[in-house]
DNA sequence: CAAACACTAAAGCAATCGCTTAAGTATCGG
DNA sequence: CCGATACTTAAGCGATTGCTTTAGTGTTTG
């Protein structure tokens, strides 16, 4: 199979993660909390009902996916978004839904010119 | 719909089932198959290396989530891409980013005064 | 210094996940 | 009608996840 028509995939590792953290209700709502500015880990917990100890799992899934970066000064590590992360994934995205969107042009061409076989 | 209160938090089950669904790779390489077209599940499943049976769950997970169809017409089951499931999933990768970047504006003007968190 | 604070690290546990095998149930082809 | 095809359903199993508790480590603060 020469696959003309599946040139990209698995292009990043980063994607893998980022899809993986963002599938958790907790990690969304930590998210949620970051994109208004930065905050401690121990801020974060707060609102979320959870040890610090969870929280801090959670900042480590975020931190490893690349959407969160974090830095400790003194005993309090704070923690923000990055945005480089949030741009993977909607660019993964965005790929899906062109390529999807072109198909359905070609489609339309399809049904202009007369009915075919669609797939073989 | 809209609900009194907060700015916007957890507005939908939805957003949870769609990175939960693309948070694994072999749904993401489904999701890149179909984006060049429908086709079967056994089609689907052909160059994945799993059991009809193991396929056949991925593409409940990924009905479920709203970013496949599926149809069966006589025997055959036939998957094609969702458009909006994907749309829900950019609009809230988006969100986050434009405000974060709102936030990153004000912060501009904050260094332009000095460094330090704003927090207390 | 001693106590409070903000994590950090490790162990353990129930629930969920991704997968398999095995046994169905409807079509379709001859 | 009989067999192949294309799923469907259910049970089960090992690995991973999200959490907890418990016991640290390093940092302020009185």
């Amino acid at each position: 199979m020469g696959s003309a028509g599946g040139p990209m995939q698995g292009r990043k590792p980063e994607i893998e993660r980022i899809f993986r953290a963002l599938g958790d209700a907790t990690r969304r709502a930590m998210v949620e909390r970051l994109s208004e500015g930065p905050v401690s880990v121990s801020r974060l917990a707060e609102p979320l009902g959870l040890t610090l100890a969870a929280v801090v799992q959670h900042v480590q899934v975020l931190e490893e996916s690349g959407l969160v970066r974090t830095e400790k000064v003194g005993r309090v590590r704070t923690c923000g978004l990055e945005p480089a992360g949030f741009a993977a994934a909607a660019e993964w995205i965005g790929e899906q839904r062109s390529l999807w969107e072109m198909r359905l042009d070609r489609l339309g061409e399809l049904l202009a010119g007369g009915k075919g076989s669609e797939n073989k």
